[in-house]
Order: C-alpha cells, then structure tokens, then sequence
DNA sequence: CGTTATATTGATGAGAATCAATTGTGGTGG
DNA sequence: CCACCACAATTGATTCTCATCAATATAACG
C-alpha cells in the first residue's frame, strides 16, 4: 500500500498541476497556457485515491470533473447483478460530466491515483473566461468518445482471444506514457475486473491468457505481470480488423 | 425515391439551419443564440444525402464537421471483412471530428438525409470568435460519448434476444424527437445493418423478431415496420441492467 | 414475369458461459 | 515459523447460445 493518508484526501494544490511525464496529449493542464493554468490551480484539488475506492463525484451538490495525473481508473456501471466496467481512464484523460447531473457517476481506481478535481460551477466559470480550456476539454470529450468507439469495436465482433489479445496490446498503448517502450505490463487489474470490460467471464479470461503463455506469445511472471514476448505475432492476431479506425465524432 | 436531386448535392443554405420539430437538445444551430446562428449560417452548407451513400467528410483538403437535421447516419468501419457500425446518429446530432485528421471518418446514411455541413477551420474559427459555439460543440460531444457507452453495456454482456430489444427501445427513444409517442418504429436498417450494430448475425436477428412477434410484444406488419405491442414487457426483459445508465464523461 | 436483393427457417458445430472442484497467494494470529 | 483462512486464479466437465452453412420464401424492380 503505496499512499499512508487517508483515502481521497485532499491535498493543497500547490505545485503545478501536472507532472510533465506521465501525462501525453489529452491533459487539461497541459493543453492551456500558463494564465490558464494558474486560474485552474486556483479552483483545483489535489486528490489521492486508493486502488478500489471509488471516485467520489460530488461535493456539496456540485458535480466535480477530474484529471487524472496518475494511476488508472474505471467507469463502472454498477446494477444489482455486479458491475461492469464500460471504459479505462489513463493519466492526461479526465473523468466527470462538466455537464451532467452530479451523484450518478460511477468511477472506480483500479490502483493508487492521483487527480485534480475541479467543482463543475467554478470549472464552468473558468473555462467561459478562458475559451482555451473549453477547448481543451472539448478535445478530451472527443478523445474519449474515440476510445469508447475503440472498444465497441472491439467488443463487438472479436472472439475471446483476440479480445483479450486486443485489451492487452490496448493497454500498452495507453500505459506506454507513462512507462515508454514497455513490452511488461503490470496489470493493475484483477480477472474479474478485465472479464467485465471485454464482457467475457473470468474463466475464459484465465483460460486465454494461459492460452496465449502457452502458445509463447506472453508471459505470466506474476500474478498481475504480463510480459509481451512475441508482439508482432499479437498484433498479428487482432491486425486484420484495426486497419481503419476512424477518429470520428458523431 | 424520396430524392430527385443528385445524391450529396451542396444546396444554398439560405434559410435558418434547422426545422424546429425533428430536433433535439444536442443541435449546434439550437443551442446558440441569433448572432451565432447567422455566423453558422453564413459557412454553413446544406446537404441532402440518399440513403445508402457515404458522407464525404472532407473537402478540398479540410475535414468537415456535420450536424444532422432529419434522417439517420451509421458511423461504420470498414476494414477488409465487411462493415461494423459503431453506432447511429439522429437528428440534431453532429458527425465528424473538428479537430482529427480528414479521411478517416466513415459515415454512411441509412435514410435519406440531410444536414449542414461546415468546413472545420470555418467552424473553428467561429467557434473562436463565439465561445458559445464552442460550448454547444462540448456539449454534442458528451452527448454522442454518452450514447457510445450505451452501446458499451449492451452489447458487452447482454444476450441476443436482450440486445435486440434493447435496440427496439433506443430506436424509439432516439427517434421520437420526430415522432412522438410513437410505438411504431419505421426501422431505416435493413437486418444486417442491424446486426452489425448489435454484433450479431442476420439470421439471429430476424430470429429474436420473429420470436418476439411469436410471443405477441411486437408486431411485424411490413418488412421495414415494427410495432411495440407490450412496451412494459420489453422494458421488462432489458430492466434489471439499466438502472444506473452514467452519463460520465472520461 | 423473370431476376436480384432481402428475409425467414432449419440443421449443425464451435465457442463461451456456467457449474464445480482444485490450486495457488497473501495475510493473520497463534 | 507455521497453520489457517479468505480470496484469486486455474482447470475440468457440461450446457447453451449463437454463428455458420444451406435451403427456401418473399419482396422489390426492371
């Protein structure tokens, strides 16, 4: 256990609000400039999460919208019958409805993690003085919106294996800002955690990623290690359908 | 043939850019005020599309972003094996990406259709001098990434039978900014249309119809006609799962 | 009225869910 | 340090859903 605080504490928001490594195009901060940045470190609030906690999305009546500096996060749908996972949140993404209703987001962490969270209203306010931050969060709505369609595609049509071949490679490229080049994922997830995001069971989950060790085209070093051996054959796997992926809005 | 004209013919855009009945809350032209809408206007071009056809989504070297006034569009992708849609787009929603690469979007009408277009630096540059604009752009955004994570929960655990009514539903939900109340859906997709959006075979949805025609809660009078007889009851067979549908924007 | 797309229906098989049992992994306290 | 426990992961056996192949049927259309 990484963090001694208390979960989600609040920190002071004192340095500047993104560490420039662990975070690539899609960050708030990192998109505006330095007025900008000082006015939403002004209303910004540096949160720490612990791995399995959920992201509490609302103070005081008013929604918050986050921007994850490190860690990863899920969005979960959570019915009577278990949650289910419908998106990942990496660092330089953010999370929360600048426009929604507050209360009915669901977001968990999947490790430690740290965000900014800014209170909807104030974000608001900031965001009409300065049009760069609309802009920027307009570029992060569709930058989401483009990895939502992503794993619709994936979902969708793909067997189990190339399923699993897809999360794995796909988290490595969102991984990869942080850790450069990195063919050794440490998988912040559990089985059952990637089961609900590819909509497969545990079982098949295990039953391929065993698969896939068998075959040599990964390895299980750990529990929650996965080493890419043979990505070129991985992505041979998946190749066929990834020819065009459109960066589309609608 | 509802169309004379030359399929995707420019048409002058001399009058205000949207019909006020088959609109909803995401239009751009109908969440801006006067002043903005005359500069929509003013780069804004109207188009007619025929069922069928694809979207040109960029002209002359610049990408264009569509707001749809009546009809439907499907965003496919289309690799080597076929067409997978990702989703739909309803009136008063927008299409293409203001700030991706041109080329890459796939959009292809599945009514007759119309739509203004802009020329995306147009539009950003509007969208500099109006924040407003902007804003409405945000909006469009968060709402076509609400309705991909829609799509997300049904088709990654539901059952065929619960997909295909999930679909029914949504169908019904989305297109009654036209047609209110209305419990008989004039369906624009062919099966196989259907099925690609849903992740399923032909065969299996013209089986779910037919055995839900078969257990009396819809009706099939016309190949392209599907009636909503028991909607409580359909509501009932997807119920349990969407309780606590997000609107999270990550 | 033939011709071509589209839809329905049936038979079969592959793949994944499910049920059930076992094996690992940490963590705790005796 | 080891026994013990709760939890995660693996493995096997079985069932069931859906894709696939193949054969009509029904429009749609010139």
């Amino acid at each position: 256990m990484p963090f001694e605080g208390p979960s989600a504490a609040p920190v002071s928001a004192a340095r500047p609000a993104a560490r420039a490594s662990a975070v690539h195009f899609c960050g708030l901060c990192d998109q505006v400039g330095e007025s900008e940045r000082r006015a939403l470190r002004r209303i910004g609030l540096r949160q720490l999460i612990r791995s399995g906690d959920p992201l509490i999305c609302s103070t005081a009546g008013d929604a918050i919208v986050g921007s994850l500096t490190w860690g990863v996060l899920a969005v979960v749908r959570s019915d009577g019958s278990g949650a289910q996972s419908v998106g990942l949140v990496f660092p330089g993404e953010i999370v929360g409805d600048p426009f929604g209703s507050p209360a009915n987001a669901a977001v968990r962490a999947l490790t430690d993690a740290q965000l900014c969270t800014f209170p909807r209203s104030a974000l608001e306010q900031v965001s009409r003085d300065y049009p760069v931050v609309q802009r920027a969060l307009l570029r992060c709505a569709l930058h989401s919106l483009s990895e939502a369609r992503r794993w619709l595609l994936i979902i969708g049509r793909q067997s189990a294996r190339e399923r699993v071949v897809a999360f794995l490679l796909e988290f490595a490229r969102r991984q990869r800002a942080g850790a450069p080049s990195g063919d050794t994922l440490d998988l912040p997830l559990k089985r059952g955690s990637i089961g609900d995001l590819l909509g497969l069971s545990i079982e098949t989950i295990s039953r391929q990623l065993q698969g896939l060790a068998r075959a040599g085209l990964i390895a299980l070093p750990s529990r929650r290690t996965i080493e890419l051996v043979d990505r070129a054959a991985l992505e041979r796997l998946v190749g066929g359908r990834r020819s065009t992926i459109e960066r589309v809005m609608p």
